[in-house]
RNA sequence: GGGGGCGUAGCUCAAUUGGUUAGAGUACCGGACUGUCGAUCCGGUGGUUGCGGGUUCGAGUCCCGUCGCCCUCGCCA
């Protein structure tokens, strides 16, 4: 791949005397001899009384250059650079003195003698280094953001943001390959009801109406699919004013994607196909495919969770029927009562959680109470017997069926939440992976990584060599398919049925029926990607009849006036010739987040909010001025 | 909106039970030094302990309030 410009038509491109013939990151001992010239940051200087070393970095790499003091004046001049300058050095690529190589770096068989420098910008000391040495601290992150274009010059983000570049060119080379057609839809639409909170755009033309940023393109890439565009796609930017988490950014990018004439298994198919296709070529993994399934039902079951992180057991066992046999109230009541009680048996960590953890107010009982459980019951099994405050209420015989169930041995701990469901399954599923991570059940790839290149450096530096790449392996990525969601949830709060895709998400054809009788039991046509207990795509067959639309909107609360105001353009456009059609959005960041070995979204995001969803660099969001908002008929409060 | 954690030199951190003039590494400045590669060695500059109030003979440390950052619950069709 030629970086620099070639001839065009004949005719050479001017080059100014100080611009580069060669990258930082280029150098070899075939370039011995030649006379070069290289632009870059000056990432730290090495100062002696005859000879100035710079270490000169670009985002292809660091070269060091030598300056001797035969040239009184340009040695000198090399004396006063520090770091972050930003220089042009010329000069001439020479072996390095024997037994002076480095087999850690790409160039660390040559150096450049510079014959001339020229300081293109200075800088003065930085809020913070640049530099990344092994035990060398990241500086705060509101600082690093506030300084971002500084942070970015970092290597290891450079390598994160040139991996993304990657992902992408992966993404539009496959889904080409697959007869997508990349489009774009518009950023100024409508605001929809349902959803999340959308970001308002004020119209000066028509004063008190406002466009509103899309959350996803859904709408517009299913008229697409109506107007016969077959196979569309688009890595599209997405905005939700919602609140942020370490994975959550208000604006981020989804790979989205509609397909026409299809039917689940094909939008399965092509999209693990490009699962894979990443995972092989960023990371050398071999994804086996097809993916494994699993219903959501049994997801939440076994996981509670509907994205399940399976690199790990701690499954959830259902033990309501032996809680019912039991002598415990709390148990007896809540199955009585028509909820469930489940457990988990964390292997050999009875010695793990002291009494002190594990009762009421403890460590693990105040996790729980986030996810709105009363409590957190519990026993130890202690040789053949069963210890804890509650072990006294369960009969043997009663003892002997749990511990089968749970498939419990000496030294694990068995914990209990008794409540209606879906309380159990947000408690247990949420303390599963606390456990997961707490007890390193599981390790993340980047850690064995981390593990891998420290010593292999070590090995490396002994013995002279280049260190060998961290190979990941298929274990570190348990991916799956989540299927067969339920079409609907209640909202206690609402007092409503919400989707819990969303409206347009076709349900099961033998569950069509009991829509309007029964839609607590009707399944959508809806999947979700996972991998490692990240949700890293969803998607769902659409509806495409407007008998079965206008019924879902009026399974959500929604009146035909509503539904004609809102969605009328969509509903139209389902009466006139709308294929079949289902369609997928991928996380791109979140994918990025994983691919990349990192567990923070704004690692992955050259220009992120902070928590507050502030952009500490630029200030943003700010105040605007009155004539601003006069123009657009906005009055503020105060 | 709720819960948790954090805030000390430009940066990363320390400071015993509330007790002397708030220290160290690094960066920066000056000096020494013939091949370094996070060079090394010597010296120096650098502090409203986030901000405001309180308790106390005495507060970085305790109390109240406030601001900021991170994690999390709610929220995210």
């Amino acid at each position: 791949m030629p970086l620099f410009d070639q001839p065009r038509n004949g005719r050479v491109l001017a080059m100014a005397d100080w611009q580069r013939t060669h990258t930082c990151g280029e150098l070899r001992d075939s370039h011995i001899g030649q006379t070069v010239t290289l632009n870059g940051w000056v990432l730290i200087t090495r100062n002696f009384p005859n000879q100035v070393f710079i270490d000169l970095r670009d985002r292809y790499g660091l070269t060091q250059v030598v300056v001797e003091d035969s040239d009184k004046a340009l040695f000198d001049l090399t004396n006063t650079v520090g770091r972050e300058y930003v220089l042009s050095v010329t000069g001439v690529v020479r072996k390095r003195i024997a037994g002076k190589e480095r087999s850690d770096i790409p160039t660390g068989q040559v150096e450049l003698e510079a014959k001339s420098v020229r300081v293109l910008n200075a800088s003065p000391p930085l809020p913070f280094s640049v530099t990344e040495f092994p035990d060398e601290e990241l500086a705060n992150e509101d600082l690093r953001l506030q300084y971002r274009y500084l942070d970015l010059r970092r290597r290891s983000i450079q390598q994160v943001l040139m991996l993304r570049h990657r992902i992408c060119k992966l993404i539009r080379d496959y889904m080409d390959a697959h007869g997508f057609l990349e489009m774009e839809t518009p950023l100024l639409g409508k605001s929809t009801p349902e959803g999340a909170r959308d970001y308002l755009v004020p119209s000066r033309v028509f004063n008190g109406e406002f466009f509103a940023l899309p959350q996803s393109p859904q709408l517009y890439k299913q008229l697409l699919m109506i107007s016969g565009y077959d196979r569309y796609f688009q890595i599209a930017r997405c905005l939700r004013d919602e609140d942020l988490r370490a994975d959550r950014q208000p604006e981020f990018t989804q790979l989205d994607v509609e397909m026409s004439f299809v039917e689940r298994e094909d939008v399965l198919g092509v999209m693990e196909g490009l699962a894979a296709d990443l995972l092989d070529k960023c990371l050398g993994v071999k994804l086996s495919l097809p993916l494994p399934r699993m219903s959501y039902k049994e997801a939440m079951l076994r996981y509670g969770s509907d994205k399940p992180d399976l690199r790990f057991g701690l499954e959830i066992s259902d033990i309501s029927d032996i809680a019912a046999e039991s002598d415990f109230k709390v148990f007896k009541d809540c199955v009585a009562g028509g909820g469930v009680v489940r457990g988990l048996c964390a292997k050999g960590a009875a010695d793990k959680f002291s009494n002190t953890d594990l009762k009421p107010g403890g460590k693990l009982s105040a996790f729980v109470a986030q996810f709105k459980a009363k409590g957190l019951a519990w026993m130890k099994v202690e040789g053949d017997k069963l210890t804890g405050s509650i072990e006294k209420f369960f009969p043997d015989a009663v003892k002997a069926k749990l511990k089968e169930r749970m498939g419990a041995q000496p030294g694990d701990v068995l914990l209990f939440v008794a409540d209606k469901e879906s309380v159990v399954c947000d408690a247990l599923g949420a303390l599963r992976s606390h456990l997961g991570s707490e007890l390193k059940l599981y390790k993340n790839w980047w850690d064995e990584k981390a593990d891998y290149d420290a010593a292999e450096e070590k090995a490396a530096k002994k013995e002279k060599r280049a260190p060998k790449p961290f190979v990941a392996k298929p274990e570190h990525f348990q991916m799956l398919w989540v299927l067969d969601f339920p079409m609907f949830a209640y909202d206690d709060e609402e007092k409503r049925w919400v989707a819990i895709h969303h409206p347009f998400t076709a349900p099961m054809d033998e569950d069509v029926d009991r829509m309007e009788s029964d839609p607590g039991t009707v399944r959508a046509k809806a999947y979700d990607m996972v991998l490692n207990g990240y949700e890293v795509g969803g998607g769902s067959i659409r509806i495409h009849r407007p008998d079965v639309q206008a019924t879902v909107f009026k399974m959500l609360g929604m009146s035909i006036e509503d539904a004609k105001a809102r969605f009328g353009f969509l509903l139209d456009a389902l009466q006139s010739g709308a294929p079949p059609h289902g369609g997928i959005a991928l996380g791109l960041d979140r994918w990025c987040m994983i691919l990349a070995g990192t567990t923070n979204i704004r690692d992955v995001i050259a220009f992120p909010k902070n928590q507050k969803a502030r952009d500490l660099m630029t200030g943003a969001p700010a105040t605007v001025e009155g004539r601003q908002l006069k123009e657009l008929g906005i009055e503020l409060k105060n």
